[in-house]
DNA sequence: GTGCACGTTGGACTTTGGTACAAGGGGACC
DNA sequence: GGTCCCCTTGTACCAAAGTCCAACGTGCAC
């Protein structure tokens, strides 16, 4: 049986997903989620889903940030990004990092149930129309999603908050560890993503973002 | 006499600009400069320049950072943001940053002669389509700005070095100063933006940049 | 079973980063 | 002339960051 998690915090678009897998999967388990942490337990507690589909801008998926954490902590699903944003260079860089399909979210029901019959299939999909101009482009971020694909799970949260601006100590505070064990992790961090101190750490993770930096702000 | 200089990596916009100059200004002074280094350096040769008009997307202007950084070095400096981008988001935060006004690049030459003509009368001016919409929109970066623009003109370059992942040495170095006053600038830095370390600094400034962080990579 | 990746911690150490307090020179402004 | 801001440097000190060494338990895969 297939096992499919859609995270997109539109309920309509769910249902509409919900059709799509019906119309091309029989007896497939359906799942929800309405943001990045319900996701990730969902994918933690059931170990046997097959696909996610992911929206890039659900609450705590902060661009592309969401994408790379969930492939660096489960580096066995499918994820097939969804975004009202059909910019080929974000296409791009979602491929880059691991996705292996991108929706539209413009996208009527016959697309939907063949982009998601692709990727059941072991293929990776993109809107037809796009498709060349995607492949056109140079991998925007393929050094960078490399390199971040190296990071363990427990890394990968170190290092978000290494971008936040916190310190060794709050960071071994908030995740139960020693601070020796952060610094442990940084040391690898560091090594992984070839940069020298933790300022440029957070540099590079930021680079995951993808809307103007100020509209974070706060 | 008025003395303007007109900062486009554009040839012909900038020749669009000097005939929009030349037909409200009589006796005009037209500089020209087609990078920010450029830009920069005439500014601080000729002191007594009253208008100062931006491309957004020039080279070495890095979204809002350039504005913000000639902001610091020459707050006497009227400047107009120019930019083909027209999202009135980015108006409203280049205004926030003190620009005297924004151009889009599509406009016809009796809009660059009507916009020229306000901001010389010291009024601020923005597309008339625009303005409501920009109007509406609440201060985005109000706080930002003014927290960088409390910044000298040494602090920024600091600042700038250290979101670019900098030691303090390195800084030093290429300041020709000593590590200590490196740290005390640092200090200052710290209280003006109101953050507690240099990686919060850096998350800071790096605010200031307009387009998809992956674009800037290397 | 044997390896291997992951997360964890330990000790000892060096390097950077950052604060507090004080002060002098130079330029701008009144 | 006096004042203020900017930039600079100094001393002293403490906190945070980062490195190099080594080790152990667990779970997973071959």
């Amino acid at each position: 049986m297939t096992r499919v998690l859609i995270a997109d915090d539109h309920p309509l678009f769910r249902n509409a997903l919900k059709l799509a897998l019906d119309a091309c999967v029989d007896s497939a388990d359906v799942l929800e989620a309405e943001d990045l942490d319900q996701t990730r337990r969902l994918l933690a507690d059931l170990d046997d889903i097959d696909l996610l589909l992911l929206d890039l801008h659900m609450p705590g998926s902060n661009g592309l940030t969401g994408l790379a954490g969930i492939r660096c902590e489960f580096p066995a699903v499918a994820v097939v990004v969804i975004s009202a944003n059909e910019d080929p260079a974000v296409i791009r860089r979602a491929l880059d990092h691991g996705a292996a399909g991108f929706i539209p979210k413009s996208s009527g029901l016959e697309v939907l149930t063949e982009a998601v019959t692709a990727v059941l299939d072991c293929r990776t999909w993109v809107p037809p129309h796009l498709h060349q101009t995607v492949a056109a482009l140079e991998a925007g971020d393929r050094d960078l999603a490399a390199r971040i694909a190296r990071l363990t799970p427990q890394q990968f949260r170190v290092l978000q908050m290494v971008a936040d601006g916190r310190l060794n100590k709050q960071i071994a505070d908030r995740l139960g560890i020693q601070e020796r064990t952060v610094k442990a992790h940084m040391s690898e961090i560091f090594a992984k993503l070839e940069v020298r101190n933790r300022t440029q750490a957070g540099i590079a993770f930021r680079r995951l973002e993808l809307v103007d930096p100020s509209s974070i702000s706060r």
